[in-house]
DNA sequence: TCGCATGTCTAGCGGTGCTAGATTTTGCGG
DNA sequence: CCGCAAAATCTAGCACCGCTAGACATGCGA
């Protein structure tokens, strides 16, 4: 009995030991220097020993996603507005500043379709989290509008400014201008918040 | 001199092949079946020769890319709207069919990060036309707006619709009223077309 | 202490992008 | 028409990839 539960709890910490070393890799190094053998190199096993706890690399990578999504629903969640600003800009901008400082992190949620499970078969909570933390940023502004739909089109635009952003398809200089001007459409008739 | 003449439009015309062949079996396949091997394949010669004519595996999928974006800026131009649909709705559902249609092309283009010269040194002249078509679109509900910075959130918004919808992020039977509210968004004060 | 199950590793498979050096093809001067 | 230099092309191989079979070590229960 406290054997067995030792071993599972030795298990169960090489498993995160595993995924904290995928992620730190890739923020490192990005997800090219990510393989079996760099990975199982740094957390001090063999190879076979990544596949007894993950079914693949895909599955890595997907562990790292789903906890990146758990960061970002909590950031999201401690993004509080100041100043009279309105939730759904503090929420945006705390969305692009975990695209902007993670970018691997970000990377392996939303832009290499690891096909997380997501539409069919169960989406992780963590994800679920993050989004209700959209939902709720746009709540406000929601008007006569069907909710889900706007926040989906709060997402889309969100995350079209952080991946174009980061493959430097937009001028940089512009992005507190493009921001402005996509709340300001996002709220129509809404009164904007200054600053 | 002839003979000169001869060997280089026959070097062209294997060039293209190689680019060809490679936008294909993306296209049949997805990028990760194009491999230099499978790419000597399919053209019929050994792999040293691609590297004949292109410096690695990168610069044939940026080919393929800059090839992408002259397809995508036609489609644009041709996009003519119908039965009073205002052209920014035009052009929104012909960059939204090219990217249904041509996922692996539209990957290769704006989702891969390439890293074609874009930002920094000389950007190709065919992403510049496809800007363009974006540009004249949202020019008709400018406003007071900065034009360019309203179609970078154009593109923004249609970029992170064709990305989340193909990895299956949002409820596809909810496609039409999410581009509604975005080009509904977009025009502000303006008014919207129907249909 | 022995036998066994569990855990871990070594070594290897077929694949990748890429390239050095051998080989074939080509076009020209005699 | 022949022989030869040069150009074009291929063969074979490198170091790496994801992944796994089978050898080996470890530590428990009898």
């Amino acid at each position: 009995m406290s054997i067995q539960n030792r071993r599972e709890r030795e298990r169960a910490e090489r498993h995160q030991l595993i995924i904290d070393a995928a992620r730190e890799l890739a923020e490192e190094e990005g997800w090219d220097a990510v393989t079996t053998r760099r990975l199982a190199e740094k957390v001090e096993y063999s190879q076979p020993v990544l596949y007894s706890h993950f079914k693949g690399k895909d599955a890595i990578v997907r562990a790292v996603a789903i906890e990146g999504c758990g960061v970002l629903a909590r950031q999201l969640r401690q993004a509080r507005p100041v100043r009279g600003q309105s939730r759904l800009r503090a929420t945006a901008e705390a969305y692009l500043a975990f695209a902007r400082e993670r970018p691997a992190l970000y990377d392996a949620m939303f832009v290499q379709q690891v096909d997380l499970p997501w539409g069919t078969g169960e989406v992780p909570q963590e994800l679920l989290d993050a989004f209700a933390e959209l939902v709720a940023a746009v709540e406000p502004i929601k008007g006569d509008r069907d909710l889900e739909t706007l926040t989906e089109l709060y997402w889309s635009t969100l995350h079209g400014f952080a991946t174009l952003t980061h493959g430097k398809r937009l001028r940089p200089e512009h992005d507190q201008a493009r921001l402005d001007l996509a709340l300001s459409a996002l709220s129509l008739g809404q009164h904007e918040d200054g600053l």
